[in-house]
DNA sequence: GCTTGAACCTCACGCGACGGGAGGTCCTAC
DNA sequence: GTAGGACCTCCCGTCGCGTGAGGTTCAAGC
């Protein structure tokens, strides 16, 4: 008794749609070797096993183009499998900076300033020059994403305690103020590193910050913080 | 002196493309409140300033639907950050479940294993009935995503050990092998639960598994594992 | 004022992995 | 013989743009 499967079956039976085994069909990655005279699909055992070869692998992830690389030289899967942990390990970094990030903000953040500490980092981190920038971004891939990531939630982490302190009135050349904007510098120069051009940017920033992007953007960029900033920088 | 940014400029500026601008334009996501008499946009403040907002939400990985929402109602960003928060989790724990399968994948088996391993573990889980499977996708559901890759990939192991005993020669009364027997049907058991049919099904043996399998999908769904299991399991 | 090259404009197709529906044919059980 | 479910082949939609194609406009240098 030869062993037949219409489609519908073997969507059943795999736990896969109608639809994704017509996809399959169609891309040329698993169809039925068979048809009846009226073209219903008849899928055959080895259709059936190389439907189950392509779901495991499919399961770990890999897309149909990488699937059928595999499965054309199966001697070659341990290499396949070794660039998808390594994809793989490289998404979950990214994932996990992210979600530190969203922590941090929902964490030491009020309604009403996430906006605008959102505003501050983004428009901060677009006021380098476009060299400037792609310096930046080749030493924040040396530093390797984690770590940038990281830094940017000490920034955010100095921002609530800078702001919560703005908002309890705290003087600005109180020592333990002072004290965060020393972090504050500390923190830019491991943006800025050693690069004498980004540091100098870097060392307008503030106040030019607040003169230059305002009116070239048109907004105050600054609620206060950065002049509390410099007040207190001023204090050392 | 009104400021006025052409889409060009903006875009070197924010680091995003023109293409992606004008896309934030055709969705009416970010568009230029004005345009020159011959059709170019001309960006004012406001609108340079709602293009950074959205780019520090789609930094934070939010679709551009969502950032829509939270920019509508700037009040609604927590639950939105929070919902965010959740998804990255879970994608979180998907990636590092999928990490932990193909590292015990790549440590444990040799280049000819890799696939077949694969089919093994692939055609296990689809050989129950379809109301049972759909019954074990349910309890999937409620063990969480990672509490089934952890079983997954104790079930990688265990197919580990029993193949490298295998290739030592090692004998199925050995009582290492009848050790592991044990694990694997305890591991099972993790998956079918208190349900007495699933609970039958998986009870009836490896060998009755291996024929009743093979000839429903047409193939030996067996290199020789799954025997060596079953003779373990006898000598109990 | 004229030229020329860069910047800008509006379509419009493409990607990955299918979902979903339209409109028609076929199979199977009663 | 008939009904209704299963199957067939298009084909459009998703998401966030990339990448042209083909045409117009701007700005700088002569």
């Amino acid at each position: 008794m030869v062993t037949r499967w219409s489609i519908g079956d073997l969507a059943k039976a795999s736990g896969l749609t109608v639809r994704t085994l017509h996809h399959y069909d169609e891309i040329g990655l698993v169809g039925a070797s068979e048809r009846t005279t009226s073209g219903h699909r008849r899928y055959t055992p080895d259709d059936v096993r190389r439907l189950y070869q392509v779901r495991s692998l499919r399961q770990l992830g890999l897309s149909l183009e990488e699937v059928r690389a595999a499965l054309s030289r199966s001697d070659s899967l341990r290499p396949i499998f070794e660039a998808q942990l390594a994809a793989l390990t490289a998404q979950a970094q990214q994932v996990e900076a992210l979600r530190s990030r969203l922590t941090a903000l929902l964490d030491g953040h009020t309604t009403e300033s996430l906006l605008s500490t959102l505003e501050l980092m983004s428009v901060y981190e677009s006021y380098f020059t476009a060299d400037q920038l792609s310096e930046l971004r080749s030493r924040a891939a040396a530093l390797g994403p984690e770590a940038v990531e990281e830094l940017k939630a000490s920034w955010l982490e100095l921002v609530r305690q800078l702001r919560r302190h703005m908002a309890d009135g705290t003087p600005a050349d109180d020592p333990r103020v002072v004290e965060l904007s020393r972090q504050w510098d500390s923190l830019a120069a491991q943006f800025h590193h050693d690069d004498p051009e980004i540091k100098a940017a870097a060392a307008r920033s503030w106040e030019e910050n607040k003169a230059s992007i305002s009116t070239q953007i048109g907004w105050p960029a600054d609620d206060g913080l950065v002049s509390y900033l410099g007040a207190a920088r001023a204090a050392r």
